[in-house]
DNA sequence: AACTAAAATCATTATATCATGATACTTGAA
DNA sequence: TTCAAGTATCATGATATAATGATTTTAGTT
């Protein structure tokens, strides 16, 4: 069995599996983008974005591209998205 | 939003992100019930599988009935399952 | 060059998780 | 009623994660 793929994919999880990193997924699935957006919506501290912002990043499931004085977010990792919608199956 | 639904979600999440119990309930999900038999199976310690097995049951993932001195386990959350699917695509 | 907005990093403390080994519980059988 | 098998719990130290506030970097603007 693929153990270092298996590890990754765990990893993964681990890193969506966090209330605020979830949100942000999703936000970053409906409209890509916007992470100041981001911020206020869900009423997130700079600092704590944007550390969940670079965790999401290291396991690969978003990516971000400048754009001037912003960085542009989506998420690129199918698997994460697929979970993520899962989670929200339900809710709201 | 009902955050209180997602917290018990992202909980849910948490508990599989971890490859031996990601390997565990997949074992629970193919065969149901043996313990003692995915112990050998993963080489895990007696007290590590335990350890798993009641995080899993904590979490609701799993559940299990006594049948003499043995406890049959098996898969409960319809959506940990389908996560589970998700992670072990491609791997083997 | 100085200023500002957007974002990242650092530092700290508190808390949670992991791995291991030892101990205890539960149940059926001798 | 003792025993062994199967399972759970406890205790510990090592490591990882979370939350917060302060500082720094990056890039566009004046």
């Amino acid at each position: 069995m693929n153990m270092e793929r298996l590890e990754r994919r765990a990893e993964m999880l681990k890193v969506l599996s966090h209330p605020q990193r979830l949100c942000i997924v999703r936000g970053l699935i409906t409209y890509r983008c916007n992470v100041g957006k981001i911020q206020e919506t869900l009423g997130l501290t700079q600092s704590g974005l944007s550390q969940h912002i670079s965790k999401l990043k290291s396991a690969g499931i978003i990516k971000g591209v400048r754009n001037g004085k912003e960085i542009c977010y989506q998420v690129v990792d199918q698997d994460a998205l697929r979970i993520v919608d899962i989670m929200f199956e339900g809710i709201e």
